[in-house]
DNA sequence: CAAATATAATAGTATTACTATCAAAAATAA
DNA sequence: TTATTTTTGATAGTAATACTATTATATTTG
């Protein structure tokens, strides 16, 4: 069924970007190749100075696309977290089942990521890795609080209801279904840099996914009564 | 009971510091007005000149107690995490049946922190919002590996193996303790901010606590069967 | 083809993250 | 108490970062 879709576009607010970087060669080859960059040097490494060396591109153009790097990253994060979702909604079409609802979107935020071939500028395998290691810096800031209003986490925010809301359906008197789903999204992003850097901490290995783990987790909390 | 010792001292490990901050008037007062510095405008903003200003002391007299700020931050953390451990080993003390260590355990880990007034130069209440909105900080870095090698992260590892031995204690049939109590460990400090930042995707707020739950989570996962 | 827009090149500023050096002050040892 | 050692402070300096501004040159579009 995939094939139907040969290329998808993933819609991210305008209040991210000064310039869309989807609508030029210059603003994908920014997005394309920061992600490159970013997994090789770290995000704290990064800058637009060598990303601009990378691209045979001049620093001053890529500021017009992006205010400073932090806001690339939101935009990268932004466009993760949209993809996701997407992909989410795909695999929900008619799947009426609350339960079997929930453990397609468990496993979707959970699973390994692999490259979609149907997004041209976009490595997500590699865009993951950035994820798992980065997201956590664009939430915890100073500037939390405005970045907030001004909806630069609504993509993240509504995926992570989308899950509340079938949790809900799937037993409505258990009070925690936010926290429950929050600290699994985020959890999981976390076990999978455990089972990286930190084995001694997670029971995630080749053998054991956080995926089980978490899958095994809901089970538990909202069939067994 | 607690009033029986009125101080006590905190060990971290020698290779995070380039002079210990505990042996000396100035050091305390670096690690004392950075945890107040840092809370203020954040750890990206914090630098040790801000720093030297702030003590009425110059930046190069900050460099001979620490390499740079991350590995300041690096310090406060594991200070942190040293002062948890030590309040728990109290709070386990004399206590037999598992399951209600368990539970000492992830209060202990996921309460509201107050500052405790034996630590002369650290307040810990404003410490664990630093740890709150930093501490990933440590982990998330392309240092990682290097840094867990030589140590940097042993009090936090060793925290959560704690937890873990007793959930093993309780459960030895359970597949996952290590990715549920560092699920739990890590988990609770994002509630945390997640209560004051994105309200929207919590449960957590004046009237429920992280506590709850996560208390409730492990008496779903460990008992009911 | 003209006009508008996008990009590149260059230069410049303030701040950061340090390092090096030397003098002054404080602690300690003889 | 003096001499010695250690600690701290002050100053200066460097390379890199995170930008901004200006102008010239391409490129696109009408």
């Amino acid at each position: 069924m995939h094939n139907l879709i040969t290329n998808i576009k993933i819609q991210i607010s305008d209040k991210i970007f000064v310039k869309d970087p989807e609508t030029s060669a210059l603003g994908k080859k920014i997005i394309k190749e920061s992600i490159i960059l970013i997994d090789e040097i770290g995000f704290d490494n990064f800058t637009f100075k060598k990303l601009g060396e990378r691209i045979g591109s001049n620093e001053s153009s890529i500021y017009r696309y992006f205010e400073n790097k932090h806001k690339l990253l939101v935009y990268l994060c932004s466009w993760y977290w949209s993809w996701i979702e997407y992909k989410m909604v795909f695999k929900l079409t008619n799947i009426d089942d609350p339960m079997e609802r929930l453990k397609r979107a468990i496993v979707i935020v959970t699973e390994k990521i692999v490259d979609d071939e149907r997004t041209e500028h976009v490595n997500e395998r590699i865009l993951n890795r950035i994820v798992i290691i980065e997201f956590t810096k664009t939430l915890y800031t100073k500037e939390v609080d405005e970045e907030n209003k001004v909806g630069y986490f609504i993509i993240y925010k509504r995926l992570i209801n989308r899950m509340v809301a079938i949790v809900n359906e799937i037993n409505p008197d258990y009070p925690f279904a936010k926290s429950l789903i929050s600290t699994i999204v985020k959890g999981s992003l976390h076990q999978h840099f455990l089972k990286e850097h930190l084995s001694t901490i997670t029971d995630c290995n080749e053998q054991v996914s956080p995926t089980n783990f978490f899958m095994d987790l809901i089970n538990t909390i909202l069939i067994k009564e």
